[in-house]
RNA sequence: UGCCCUAUAGCUCAAUUGGCAGAGCGUCUGACUCUGGAUCAGGAGGUUCCAGGUUCGACUCCUGGUAGGGCAACCA
């Protein structure tokens, strides 16, 4: 279970929780989860796991359940029995096996919860919580409103608990035609959120399911069967992605009628996008079928079976995801991110050796005409891996090099093969170009070079320096192998972005697999099992395909190139974003009028609050624009300091209370007053009057009763202050000697170290006045 | 035009909950080289979306705005 150490989220790296981490750390730490944490993975099995789908949430769950020595559920949500199949069921179990993570006995199908999820709906039924509806799905859709104007009740709303049970009854029994009835939720056709406005739970729909046939002739929805199941599996923290964040709210509806605590919660993260390539079930589907790829498994396609078939390993994939971690805000992955993934893993696992993807002939001219090949024993590993072993390797008269490492016309930072110019063999002897042969086209067929033997790699004697290595194959010995080369699918980065009357497809690379056929590959490598990756040194990494090579005709897919510096001279790189003037236009602030969209009668009063308090009509209105507010500060307004009183009432009692009536909470207006007064005496700091309040939220007693209880008053005497500055200096003398270095921002640390000290209790005010008085006097 | 979410280095994410704005990738420079790879060392890169406010102190809290995303399937 334990495969992944390195990419698991390791409980003791306290500098990178991600939220969803702090989330479960507090649950346990508060008790609110008993036992296990219990996880789940919930693929519809109608498609294959693509690298936006199924990598994350992958990772997560079962990541997380490792983490913190849970489980994590396998669970096939398949209430749709239109799109779903047992093929996908298949592929997908395959695919987290590859990647590494195990359900165990934890396999489970929401089908399997047809006769349960059938028992809570009637439940609901039962308890008043739902009705069955008549109306026609279009009827539904206009009753239901918009997002701006309010929904309408159906006339079926009211139904009597005896006739929704009998309705609902020959719902299963399949006396309906499709469409005739579903069975809602009765939640609140005016809600803001659309989900909350009825949401259909059961629909009618005689169709065959792939794992209970006919068995039911109603399915329940999504929304229905999904936090149920989790309910009934026991999960403890059901995780999602973003667009399911508006689903929240019937999820905790459905759950708190239907189960006890502790019962299960959602908690969303956001998808990724990734550039090139589209990342939609939907569209995936589209590009199989009409077979503009040749299959899921397509080593172009972003699917999990495609990157398999490209020779990308289930390692890369997890550290990849690890990288990218997890957050809230929609992002668009940068492919270089996924590319530095798939070769850092690969460089330790692949052995090098030589191929020649596009061969141009080399004669060495001074090279023994007949006999024997030279055998040249090459390693297979670079020195800084450490792995042991190595081959031979055939240099003969005739060899083949790569096209692109030969330039007749060379430029001047071209540090391989012209004309003149000399270059290494890779594990052999530099040459020399003495001469081009072209053909009666002006093609360059071959290449007349001479050897000098007394350069031979490793041999010492060659110190000397030429300025590229170029790799090499003999031409009587090499094999040759048929190479496929893959780019990018897509043109563009986004080809969901399309413009008016295209369609994604329309911006499909047309040269996105390349078929080499003369390719040549040095002759070790005829052993090469299917499944087997090599580097071929300067060109990238290759997977023997394991469904289309065979020994007679081996077939390598390219699964990365090497990074190549050489390419960006050639090419340079696109201009720096600051050259390109696109700077986002300056915001205009408008000047919002405080008093905008009240009464006249509020309005008049949120003015004269103003006048008469002496506040800025931000805040008046603020506080005067509701009545239970404007009651509470008048009274509290009463013991003095108003705008203080505005202040906290605006900053600190609001967002503490929120929507509650500020009258009902624990803490009178006069007790407000007296905390205020003792903020402006100075007897306490804020800080610590915030804290004070929290307590008074709590107990409802007076401040000062907090404040003698809890032992707060505020220490503000100046020599009490020096000396607790020195000890603070004295303990971080490092930081003093940056700060006097410049680094003035370390005033909040030392500044926080204090107040810590003594428990908020310091005088902020005096102790940065003592810190910055001594940090200057001190240096000078 | 309603409700909800998001905004920190070129990219992906952190910042101990109000107290030093950081990491990885990318980029640049140098070293080492028999892979224009890898590795190692170093550098640059910031108006924390904008404008106000609260606070001794704001990426963090408050108000308003801007930009992006989600929500009106009997899909998931």
């Amino acid at each position: 279970m334990n495969r992944n150490d390195e990419y698991s989220n390791d409980p003791s790296d306290t500098s990178s929780r991600h939220f969803i981490q702090q989330i479960i750390d507090d649950d346990l730490k508060e008790g609110r989860v008993q036992g296990e944490i219990v996880v789940r993975f919930p693929p519809e099995p109608n498609g294959y796991l693509h690298i936006g789908h199924g990598v994350r949430p992958i990772w997560v769950n079962f990541a997380l359940a490792e983490e913190y020595g849970g489980r994590c559920h396998l669970r096939f949500d398949d209430t749709n029995p239109e799109t779903e199949d047992m093929a996908y069921v298949k592929a997908i179990e395959e695919d987290i096996r590859w990647l590494g993570y195990d359900w165990g006995e934890h396999r489970y199908f929401a089908s399997d919860y047809f006769e349960k999820l059938y028992e809570l709906a009637l439940r609901l039924i039962e308890d008043g919580n739902a009705y069955v509806d008549s109306l026609s799905e279009d009827e539904i859709r206009e009753y239901r409103g918009t997002v701006t104007e309010t929904g309408t009740n159906s006339p079926h709303r009211d139904r009597s608990t005896d006739e929704n049970r009998a309705l609902f009854r020959k719902m299963r029994t399949g006396e309906f035609p499709d469409g005739s009835h579903v069975l809602r939720a009765k939640i609140d056709m005016s809600s803001p959120n659309m989900l909350m406005r009825d949401p259909v739970l059961y629909r009618i729909k005689h169709a065959s399911h792939y794992r209970r046939a006919n068995d039911f002739p109603i399915y329940p929805l999504y929304d229905f069967a999904h936090p149920l199941s989790d309910a009934i599996e026991n999960i403890t923290h059901s995780l999602c992605s973003l667009e399911f964040e508006v689903h929240r709210p019937l999820y905790d509806w459905l759950v708190d009628r239907l189960f006890d605590s502790p019962r299960p919660h959602q908690y969303e993260f956001a998808r990724f996008n990734l550039e090139y390539t589209v990342l939609s079930k939907r569209k995936l589907l589209q590009l199989v079928e009409e077979e503009l790829v040749s299959g899921w498994d397509d080593p172009r396609m972003p699917t999990l079976a495609g990157f398999r078939r490209r020779g990308v390993t289930a390692e890369s994939i997890r550290a990849f995801s690890h990288t990218i971690g997890i957050a809230k805000s929609d992002t668009r992955v940068d492919i270089s991110m996924l590319e530095y993934a798939i070769r850092d893993d690969l460089n330790t696992r692949a052995p090098r050796v030589m191929c020649v993807l596009r061969p141009l002939k080399v004669v060495l001219s001074n090279f023994p005409e007949a006999g024997e090949p030279e055998w040249i024993d090459a390693p297979y590993w670079p020195h800084d891996i450490p792995k042991e072993g190595s081959r031979p390797v055939p240099l003969t008269r005739e060899i083949y090099i790569e096209r692109d490492d030969f330039m007749e016309y060379p430029s001047k930072k071209f540090h391989r093969l012209a004309p003149g110019t000399e270059v290494r063999l890779r594990y052999g002897y530099i040459i020399r170009c003495d001469a081009v042969i072209h053909d009666e086209d002006g093609e360059i067929v071959e290449l007349s070079c001479t050897y000098d033997p007394d350069t031979k790699s490793g041999t010492g004697s060659s110190s000397r320096r030429v300025k590229g290595t170029i790799h090499w194959v003999s031409a009587s010995e090499g094999i040759p192998i048929h190479v496929r080369l893959y780019d990018r699918l897509f043109t563009v980065a986004n080809p969901d972005d399309t413009e008016e009357g295209k369609t994604f497809k329309d911006y499909l690379n047309p040269n996105s697999l390349q078929e080499l056929h003369s390719s040549i590959v040095e002759p070790s490598v005829s052993s090469a099992k299917p499944g087997d990756r090599f580097q071929f040194e300067r060109q990238g990494y290759f997977y023997v395909d394991p469904v289309d090579s065979t020994p007679d005709h081996p077939v390598f897919n390219q699964t990365i190139p090497l990074k190549d510096t050489w390419k960006k001279v050639k090419e340079p790189s696109r201009p720096a974003k600051s050259a390109l003037n696109n700077d986002p236009p300056a915001q205009e602030n408008v000047a919002h009028d405080p008093l905008e969209g009240l009464s006249s009668e509020v309005a008049a009063r949120v003015k004269e609050m103003s006048e008469r308090y002496q506040l800025s009509m931000n805040d008046s209105a603020l506080l005067g624009a509701d009545d239970a507010w404007f009651d509470y500060f008048v009274r509290a307004a009463e013991g003095g300091h108003p705008g203080a009183v505005a202040n906290w009432l605006i900053h600190e009692m609001r967002p503490a209370v929120g929507d509650e009536n500020p009258a009902e909470t624990s803490v009178s207006a006069t007790q407000v007053a007296s905390l205020i007064d003792l903020l402006v005496k100075k007897t306490i700091s804020s800080r610590i009057a915030k804290n004070v309040f929290t307590e008074m939220l709590d107990s409802g007693l007076d401040p000062d009763v907090v404040i003698e209880k809890m032992d707060l008053a505020q220490i503000s005497d100046p020599d009490a202050i020096d000396a607790l500055v020195d000890t603070v200096l004295t303990e971080h003398p490092d930081r003093v000697e940056a700060y006097r270095n410049g680094k003035t921002g370390l005033i909040g640390f030392f500044v926080g170290q204090l107040m810590s000290k003594t428990n908020g209790k310091a005088n902020p005010q005096v102790a940065r006045e003592s810190f910055e008085r001594k940090l200057s006097e001190d240096s000078s």
